[in-house]
DNA sequence: GAAAACCCTGCACACGTGTGCATTGGAGGA
DNA sequence: TCCTCCAATGCACACGTGTGCAGGGTTTTC
């Protein structure tokens, strides 16, 4: 690497990728110095505007550009985010990344994204190569949150955002939807409807939103004066396969709820299969909401009624929550968005249950 | 930024984030110079494994992370790879996605994710940006690939592996499915269900998968010398919404078809509603076999019988392919994987459509 | 007309790491 | 004892950009 100048007259060995052309490249065809065409480039008012024209032209025509490397070493600010997410596969969290990555690019920051499948091993590998690339700043979108993780990242002495998350901590901000409030509204609407035998299929792993939107289960219920009933809470992990597998533990009741409130529209997709294979239909015999309003949700069968978490526009929030941090202004510690009850088709008014009414 | 040392002594200024603790720091602890801790850390043979590990020690004990940023700049390396997609927030993109990412830190490289939203603009920004992050490779996921867009990248000179997408230059490379064997495949299994009047659904912004799949549709019915029914092919745009309006054009045919090969998953379900609105059923009255097997399609009603896409593995390979590029091996021009028909509920034997036969 | 003020420009160093080459010190052989 | 050789270490420069400060030139001012 060092005293590669010395081979370069004339440089012959094209073999190898050339070296792209630097700053000094600019300044040598300008007949300036690279201090001149550096401020020239930052419209640094020092440097007359015809000055700056002229460098910039011949930049472009070279087809010069900076490198962020070398600048992240100068002013050891990189201009890059770091961006945890347990999986990017999970269709909630592509929403909100597309949000973050829109919000960062329109500011001039690259995001690194790192999945962590809510490995230990491998958050501590995210945290290790996050602080090595010197990020900025760093966003996590993840349903759980490692009791060490936060902590680690903290070690960087850099701002971070969470998502659906609180841990409480001096670096830590977060961006939530308001689970409590939704859920209310949507258990609220389930007993306009009519139902009083409502359920809740929770998510074990849900921790802190899954605590949330049951307590906004159990408010809507208190303010209807519906007794609590705690075999009408199960909890499947938040798959499809878990809201089968929790919904088949309500079906076997005696008595079976005749509308379930899910944790996400995925366990409600789960839920819509069981009911389907039972012989059951949705919403005739039992209704179904769901969380989240994927983009799916709309496409199912029948269309599933659920709580819109504005995914994007959280993203947005985030990353313009961490911008602010990262330009030393100040920012709520934690920022609620509210959820927004959409009325498709999986939730109607109950039928009267007893087979022999006629 | 100049002459900040000068003022170091004593640093009572810890009000702004101080400085990490860089090789020097390790050096000065060890009472050795800044290139045997280099070479320490590296596992440079020059240094014996006594003084190695006493550096490693020290070095632990500091909590040194090595800056990227510096290492990127001497050694004109970043082990960073740039990742077009069109957008994260579609499922097939995510999942391969996924797999890039999977591969990428198994083997010491970052990834910074760009969304195009296929908008040219946005195409040259991300362009720019990767430029100037000098990154050392780049993978494209996207169903454009923009006529201008390759050639700009090959402008950086810098390997480039393409999904599902071919476009010929010095430095591209991809991954694709194996289109037309596939959907084949797909067609063929309908035709041996006793289908013979199948349609296809197809992607009019899908260009080549597009023009591939429908080559498959096409041979299946030549080898079963079943004619090729021109109004038995319509185009979506490869969303819920496109197939939608296709299949309305299908079933307001004279005779429509008792079978549908769609481009993906996402216009099958589009297809799927819009037969489940006619009144219709899939599939008693109307087969539908989708493409990708995105996650949902086995929680569609029918669950969608469909082609399935190695998503996580094509990403895989892809990223493999690129790592094989930058370590200076050649690799093949273009890697076909194979799909796999996945049998579920939504296509069956046709029933007699001929109302009064009974 | 000379001094002062101002506008540009370049020098030189910093950022943190990698590495070719020189140097040092010690061991081994004659 | 001296020379040779090798192992271990350090020096110095490179990578590309940013920036404080000094210096040079021109204009302004008295």
């Amino acid at each position: 690497m060092a005293h590669r100048r010395l081979a370069e007259p004339t440089p012959c060995n094209r073999v190898q990728a050339p070296r792209p052309v630097s700053i000094k490249d600019v300044a040598r065809k300008a007949n300036v110095s690279h201090s001149t065409v550096s401020r020239a480039l930052q419209n640094n008012p020092l440097i007359p505007r015809e000055t700056a024209e002229k460098i910039r032209l011949i930049a472009g025509e070279l087809g010069y550009r900076a490198s962020a490397v070398a600048r992240g070493l100068a002013t050891s600010k990189t201009r890059t985010v770091g961006l945890v997410v347990t999986t990017i596969a999970d269709p909630f969290v592509a929403g909100v990344v597309g949000g973050i990555e829109d919000a960062a690019n329109a500011n001039g920051y690259s995001v690194v994204l790192a999945n962590s499948h809510a490995d230990p091993e491998r958050e501590m590998m995210v945290v290790r190569s996050f602080a090595e690339r010197r990020v900025d700043g760093v966003i996590v979108t993840a349903s759980r949150v490692g009791a060490l993780y936060v902590p680690m990242l903290s070690r960087m002495r850099v701002p971070i955002v969470l998502v659906n998350n609180q841990h409480p901590g001096e670096f830590t901000h977060s961006v939530m939807i308001a689970n409590l409030e939704a859920s209310f509204q949507a258990t609220d609407h389930l007993i306009h409807l009519g139902h009083r035998r409502i359920a809740y299929l929770g998510d074990r792993h849900g921790h802190q939103s899954d605590t949330e939107r049951f307590g906004g289960y159990r408010q809507a219920l208190d303010q209807a004066d519906i007794p609590f009933l705690p075999e009408l809470v199960v909890h499947g992990d938040g798959t499809p396969e878990g809201g089968i597998q929790a919904m088949g533990r309500l079906l076997a009741l005696a008595d079976p709820p005749t509308a379930v409130f899910c944790y996400n529209d995925m366990t409600a997709l789960g839920a819509l299969r069981r009911i389907r294979v039972s012989g059951l239909r949705v919403p005739d015999d039992i209704s179904l909401v769901g969380f989240d309003d994927l983009y799916i949700a709309q496409y199912t069968d029948p269309p599933l009624t659920t709580v819109r978490q504005p995914k994007r526009e959280m993203g947005r929030l985030a990353m313009e929550v961490l911008l602010r941090l990262l330009q030393g202004s100040q920012s709520e510690r934690t920022i609620r968005v509210p959820g927004e009850l959409v009325g498709r088709e999986s939730a109607a008014a109950p039928k009267e249950r007893q087979p022999c009414n006629y």
